[in-house]
RNA sequence: CGCGGAGUGGAGCAGCUAGGUAGCUCGUCGGGCUCAUAACCCGAAGGUCAUAGGUUCAAAUCCUGUCUCCGCAACCA
């Protein structure tokens, strides 16, 4: 009989920039679930890769000088070295840029538009020139370009479209039939009533706008924008509508696929209706899982408060961040990354349980028995307990791994590593060891400890894949038949002349406050300003250092203004806007910091203004200009000012 | 009244779907032990479960109102 399989994906990741925690968060989770499978004797499909296309890499790769695919392909790499170090095993790297993944995108493109679900209409945007972008009526503001402030034309474009609302109810129904189909429950809720309920609307899958993506085959002025291109990944990375298809065949529909909250949607909606329009199968689940937030905000380049995640691979061990990920953050819901709570898991967790606990049970069968355990061992009245919680918490982790509750999984191995450690401390082996009379107990207790660290061991592979074989080393196991999933259910399968070699420290306590400081000072919170010089080591275009000329400094005019008014603007939360006299001027500006002043507090404040920048409506509101503000990590913003008493209207040089 | 989430001992969380002694980890304090990575084990202190009402014999758990925080959408010049 063929073994079951097992389909598991994460999203394809953007290669604009690096990736950062969160991305490896959730691969490492993709990459957990794919192994344990494997460990319970699936065929598993474990899928990740690339959305390589789109405006946005055009543009990068403009930046820097390079084609756009020598800009990924170097981001790629990068990308495939950190999953390296990180133990990811998928099965498949999918790039979009692949020639197999273009062709069956090309061909769902004609398929659909063969069958009229795609159909070609005009797109009515209006079109700001100079910005070439299109914008809809919605994001004009004040009937103008919402970047630049300028007219707009209203533009009739070429373009096609999905029926998507021609889907709509049959998604409300297959989602109300499903209740495993989105998970968590939340992340349903929101996309009925969001969403789904309100009404779809059909959706714009080409573009004109762009050329770096995948061309429409029968309409070569048109490139197939991300939906289909980047969302087809799943099946195209398994062989759909190539000649090679037995993956297709096998794997699909998937089991899972893993995304972060904030794309559920297009996994949910998009994704089905196109399936439906494909008479596939649909995915049998979508996990959205939360975020990492720092300090309580969101991680996001802007505000520089990026994680990177090869700093702390390679910092602590991988295992150890793995560990911290899926331990610290209830799957699916947002958690808290600092640096501190990682040490203090690596030190409690890691180094004060596990470590300790193989340390010493270690040292004792090494110590008392060096030519390893005798056959003659008794039990003691602790043994059965043991055992008892063992088997419990087996039949825990496996069903929380099932359901994706890794935190859980990995909370009920240590509720077993602790009783290990406690059991020590009941049976008090160091006593037995004094007397030859009660070897055969000592024997017997440090036969209970190996074997329950065995088990242990087996357990936390999926997690921690490394130290296993670490734990093996030590007492005295290889790969094979003692150290498979199956084996963890009967107790006693280490054969009993166990035979201790110990080994270097796994995990080798932290000095907290010292760590700290280091990381402090080595910013692990910056990721994003350092990907641009990673990237630049392999495209030979040398960047221009990124100095400018006096000149180019002197294009900005900066003047010391006073605010003589200020208010919020009505229904947005980041805005005020003011009157700030400069000079013999008054000027209106709206400014972004209604989170960090009061309009009382700005009033009367002298500030400096930028005051050749393009007027621009923000809210409806004209703004004329910008004032300066600092901003800290965390995105607080202070505005500046002068230091000493100068009139309003004074030039800033 | 845009949508969603959250408010539980010093910190981070579980418990809430199927009401009935408030649980875990870290931290603090006291004790034990010495096999072990100053690790381990035991014990203790500490909670009006945001708030106001309601349902009930009984509510952290169900219902209603209010407040605060976070995210999405609009907005960050």
């Amino acid at each position: 009989m063929s073994k079951p399989t097992y389909y598991i994906t994460t999203p394809i990741y953007y290669p604009s920039n690096k990736l950062h925690i969160g991305h490896s968060y959730t691969t490492v989770a993709a990459d957990a679930m794919a192994r344990y499978k494997r460990l319970r004797g699936y065929d598993v499909m474990f899928l990740t890769g690339t959305d390589e296309h789109g405006q946005k890499i055009e543009r990068r790769a403009q930046e820097d000088g390079v084609t756009p695919q020598a800009f990924v392909d170097n981001i790629v790499d990068w990308i495939k070295e950190l999953w390296k170090t990180m133990d990811i095993t998928y099965d498949k790297f999918i790039r979009t840029t692949d020639k197999e993944h273009k062709e069956t995108v090309q061909k769902i493109f004609k398929t659909l538009y063969g069958q009229g679900d795609i159909y070609k209409s005009e797109y009515e945007g209006m079109y700001c020139t100079p910005c070439e972008t299109f914008f809809t009526e919605h994001q004009l503001v004040d009937g103008k370009c919402p970047d630049c402030g300028r007219a707009v034309e209203k533009v009739k474009e070429e373009s096609y479209f999905f029926k998507l609302s021609a889907y709509q109810d049959r998604l409300i129904q297959y989602i109300e039939d499903h209740p495993e189909f989105i998970q968590p429950q939340t992340r349903q809720n929101e996309m009925l009533n969001n969403f789904l309920r309100p009404g779809l609307e059909d959706l714009c899958v080409s573009r004109t706008s762009f050329k770096w993506g995948v061309p429409v085959e029968f309409d070569p002025g048109h490139v197939v924008y991300v939906w289909i291109d980047a969302l087809s990944n799943y099946i195209s990375a398994l062989g759909y509508l190539q000649q090679e298809d037995e993956a297709f065949k096998k794997y699909w529909p998937a089991d899972v696929h893993l995304v972060g909250k904030e794309i559920v949607r297009f996994h949910a909606i998009i994704w089905p209706a196109l399936l439906m329009a494909l008479k596939l199968p649909l995915p049998k689940q979508v996990f959205g899982h939360g975020w990492l937030v720092i300090n309580g905000g969101k991680m996001s380049k802007s505000v520089g408060n990026v994680v990177d995640p090869s700093v702390l691979v390679g910092r602590y061990s991988s295992d150890a961040i793995r560990y911290f990920l899926l331990r610290e953050i209830a799957f699916g819901q947002d958690g808290n990354f600092t640096n501190e709570a990682l040490i203090t898991r690596i030190n409690s967790d890691l180094a004060n349980d596990l470590g300790n606990l193989t340390s010493r049970t270690v040292a004792m069968i090494e110590k008392y028995f060096e030519a390893g355990l005798p056959e003659l061992q008794e039990e003691n009245e602790f043994d059965e307990s043991v055992k008892k919680l063992v088997e419990i918490q087996i039949k825990k982790a496996e069903d929380n791994m099932e359901k994706l509750f890794f935190n859980n999984a990995l909370e009920d191995i240590w509720v077993l590593i602790r009783r290990l450690n406690k059991y020590i401390d009941e049976t008090m082996p160091w006593v037995l060891a004094k007397d030859e009379k009660s070897f055969p107990k000592l024997a017997g207790v440090l036969y209970t400890l190996a074997e329950g660290l065995r088990i242990v061991s087996i357990m936390i592979e999926p997690f921690m894949p490394q130290t296993p074989e670490k734990i093996w080393a030590q007492i005295g196991l290889e790969r094979g038949a003692f150290t498979d999933w199956d084996s963890i259910h009967s107790w006693g399968v280490l054969p009993k002349a166990v035979k201790a070699k110990k080994g270097e420290n796994m995990f080798p306590r932290i000095d907290k406050e010292k760590e700290l400081a280091i990381l402090e000072a080595t910013h692990t919170t910056e990721a994003a300003p350092q990907a641009k010089e990673k990237i630049q080591e392999e495209p030979k275009e040398v960047q221009q250092p990124e100095y400018i000329t006096i000149d180019d400094f002197s294009k900005v005019e900066l003047k010391i203004g006073e605010v003589i008014a200020c208010e919020r603007v009505p229904k947005a939360d980041k805005l005020l806007v003011s009157k700030i006299q400069i000079g013999e001027e008054v000027r209106q500006i709206v400014s972004g910091i209604a989170a960090y002043y009061t309009p009382e507090e700005f009033v009367g404040k002298k500030v400096v203004v930028v005051t050749n920048l393009k007027p621009v409506k923000l809210r409806g509101l004209l703004s004329e200009g910008m004032v300066l503000c600092a901003a800290d990590e965390a995105g607080k913003l202070v505005a500046v000012g002068p230091l000493g008493d100068i009139v309003s209207g004074a030039e800033v040089r």
